[in-house]
Formats: C-alpha cells, sequence, structure tokens
DNA sequence: GTCTGTCTTTTTGTATACATGTTGTATACT
DNA sequence: AGTATACAACATGTATACAAAAAGACAGAC
C-alpha cells in the first residue's frame, strides 16, 4: 500500500526535522526524497505541503522546500508567545481530558523517564516532544493548536541542548522537568486548573532560562585551562 | 502564466468560503473548481492542500475536500479562545506595527466605512475581515498568526448576520464597531498597549453578545402579529 | 419489504512525461 | 581583470494517463 509510504514520509520528515538531522534552513530536494521513501513526485509533494502547513518547511516558488529556519525575529516572538498559549493549552486540557488521553500521556511520560534514565538524548527530546503535543491533543482547540504545534518545532529544535548537559551533570534540570511532568499530569487528573497552569509555567521558566543560557552565556571563567567540561554543564 | 490562475483559485475559494458562498461542510468537487480556475487538478489539488493548511477546507482520504464545518465544540473553543489571541495579537501589533503597515490599514477601514454606509452587506464582512487580517500582520507572530487566521475564518463567517443587521436597524451595533476600529488603530499609533488591548476587547464583547443572541436569541413576543421586522433587528 | 452482497460508476490518488523557471558557468566584451 | 550576458544543466511546476478506492445501483435472498 503506498498511502503508508506517504505516512511514512510525513512522520519520518517531522521526526528528522525536530531531531535536526534536517538542519534549519536546509533545502529539501524532491527527488533524493522520492527515493528514500519510495514515492512519485506527485504524493511527496503533498507530504511537502502538508508539512509546509504545519510549520516543518517553507515553500517558495520555483525554488523549492527548505526546512523552517529559527531567526533571530521569531526568537523573541517565541518567548513573548510560548507562555500565554502554553498556559491556555494546560487549562483546556483540564477541561477536556478523557481518561484514554490520560493512560496515552502517562505511557509517553513512561518513555521519557527511560529515556532519561538511559541518558538517551535523542529519545529525550522525542518523548518530551510527544508530551507536549499529547496535552495539545487534550486541549481539543482547532484554534490554539496550530500555535501550540509551531511553538513545539522550535522550542523541541532548541531544546536538544538542555537535553545534552543531563549527559555530564549529576543533579541535572532535567530530572526536575521529569518530576514537573508528573505534577502536571496529576494536576490534569485531578481536573485542577490552578495547578496545571502553576506547573506548566514553571516547567515553561525551567527551559526559558536554559535556553537564556545559551543565548547569552556565563562569561567564561579567566583560568581557561580548567573550562573544558565547564561549558558542557551551561547546556 | 499559470501560476497566477493558481494564486487566483486560492484567493477566490478563500473568499468564497469566507462569503458562505460555498457553506461550511459543502464538499468541493476538483474536476468543476478546475474548469472554473482553468487548473490541471493536480495544482489544484496543491490548492486545495494550503487551504488545507490554512484551516479552510478538511481534507479526507479517499473523500476529498469539505468546507471546514462549525459545529457547537468548535463554537465554545472559538469562545474561549478568541479574546485571548486578539488581546495578545493587538498587544503585538502595537510593539511592531510600521508606518507602512499603519496607511494599509486605514485605507482598508475606509473601505470598510464606505461599505457601510453603502449598506452593501457582503463588502463589509469581507473589509472587515482584512481590517483584522491586517492587524495580524502587523503583529508579525509566526507563532500566534495562524491561531488568529482560523478564529478569523470562523469569526468572519458568523459575522454576517451581524452586519445585515445593519441593513434595517437605525443605530445599528455596527455603527459601533466601526468607531472601534478607528479607536484601535489610533492606539496602535500611538503605541498605547493598553488602549489597543481595551478596544480590541470591547470590539470582541460586541461582536461576542451578538453572537450570543443568534445562537440563544430573544423569546419571541406573545403577540406574535407585530414580530415580522423584530427578528431582524436581533440579526 | 428489507437487508445484503456484488457490479458499475464516479471520484480520488499516483506515476510519468513535458513545460517553465532558476542557477551556475563559460565566454566575450569593457 | 572584472563584469555582463548567453547558454547549458538542473530543479520545480503542470498536464494527463492510469490505478485504486469509495459511493451508488441493482438483484437476489431472507
Amino acid at each position: 500500500m503506498k498511502s503508508d509510504n506517504k505516512q511514512r514520509a510525513l512522520t519520518q520528515l517531522q521526526r528528522r526535522i525536530l531531531s535536526l538531522d534536517l538542519a534549519p534552513g536546509q533545502a529539501l530536494d524532491e527527488v533524493v526524497l522520492c527515493q528514500q521513501y519510495g514515492l512519485s513526485r506527485t504524493p511527496l509533494r503533498e507530504v511537502l505541503q502538508r508539512l509546509a502547513g504545519q510549520g516543518y518547511v517553507q515553500l517558495t516558488m520555483h525554488r523549492g522546500a527548505h526546512v523552517s529556519s529559527m531567526d533571530m525575529v521569531t526568537m523573541r516572538n517565541f518567548f513573548q508567545t510560548a507562555p500565554m498559549v502554553y498556559a491556555a493549552i494546560s487549562r483546556l486540557a483540564v477541561e477536556h481530558a478523557s481518561a484514554d488521553q490520560l493512560v496515552t500521556l502517562k505511557k509517553i511520560q513512561m518513555r521519557f523517564r527511560r529515556a532519561v534514565s538511559n541518558a538517551a538524548v535523542a529519545d529525550m527530546v522525542e518523548q518530551n516532544h510527544r508530551f507536549h503535543e499529547a496535552i495539545g491533543e487534550m486541549a481539543a482547540s482547532p484554534y490554539l493548536s496550530p500555535s501550540l504545534e509551531r511553538l513545539l518545532i522550535d522550542h523541541t529544535r532548541m531544546s536538544h541542548r538542555f537535553y545534552r548537559s543531563a549527559l555530564s551533570g549529576a543533579n541535572s534540570q532535567v530530572d526536575v522537568a521529569c518530576d514537573q511532568h508528573d505534577r502536571l499530569i496529576a494536576a490534569i487528573e485531578k481536573r485542577c486548573v490552578s495547578g496545571a497552569v502553576a506547573e506548566t509555567l514553571a516547567h515553561w521558566e525551567l527551559s526559558r532560562v536554559e535556553i537564556d543560557k545559551y543565548v547569552q552565556p556565563d562569561a567564561l571563567p579567566f583560568d581557561v585551562l580548567e573550562t573544558a567540561d565547564a561549558s558542557e554543564s551551561v547546556g
């Protein structure tokens, strides 16, 4: 069946973009992708259009598809928009979450925890993405979901170095994030709006600080010889 | 040039959906649209994919394209989401609006006023849509814009009867809305965030009340004989 | 009379050939 | 030597033919 290939191409390309295997701004060659996924150009182009609609890639006339870039302008917008949307999504999730969805969410969180204990960076990143995606699905908001998805695309791509810091650091922030996930699940299960929103904002703040550190990292110590692994822990 | 046809098809379909010329839920026949816009199926299908990405239509496997429907579930979500997004967009618009964009916005508002004085309902609806779309463009937020666009699609489609009420009513609410647009422009021009947000929320409230009235209209008077045009003014 | 299974018709999905536009390169001219 | 222009190579956009799937019609069984 060919529509399987199509679905697979869509999912795989999303994954490759989120994992930075396909770098922001990178050009995508239709013919190459056709061969990789066993599709002819027509359905592959439909996949690219879908990805463009979701914000993963950018299409320009006669110039093909490029992986969405993350420039400084969008960064500012990201910080302005993310907490509001995340909080709103959590609020709606509390209202609408079904028992099935909670089960799914807990499963994802289990996989996330396992990835953390295995120190599997790529897996952490992916499961964290899926965690927040699942909460977005709970919110069941056709209006807000597209914004959440776009935020998550860039947030996930920025989070790689955050999770990489878990490898070296002993008391890593990743464990804190993991606990926040648990408390968020509990709040949603108890239908506690204020708790869910508070936990969401705390989770955001943790992430924001880490990203901030990267954008404006601590000055290197004067004694340069001892800094070899210090730069790692900045994450 | 054929890409003109493609662009035209995209714009026209958007317009026809917003004007309710294409009703919510209505099926779209690819072949018919191909003939109407002078395109072959491949590019037309790309147009439909684009429209799906923007939320105008919904695509289902082996079942073609349908104009996005407006059911009760989405209505609730609409009321929950709209004020927050509208306020946030206005806030960002104040921050980012360029002189050129302000000129454009004023032009649209002029056309809107003209449509109001001409009692041209379809034109009012369209210019109002473009007005809020222009503010969305000012906000320059790749994350929030998709949500705004989706909200506007449904808001515009719901607003038809509101503007139709301007035809009969003497002291119509449409004039109030028009003045609110002017004050919003002024607030953006003065870079006054609080003013812009306040005006936006007032504008929303006006609209919300009207939609509410339609969803849950006033009970008809007991003296049924005198109600012939009373139902019109509810609009 | 209604339900169900199969065949026909219609519509959607895919592959491929062809047209059009863009990019890089080589050559000629300033 | 540097720049502009023409041409070639390549990538994207479009049309059309073909394959597959769904919807509808019809006949037969219960």
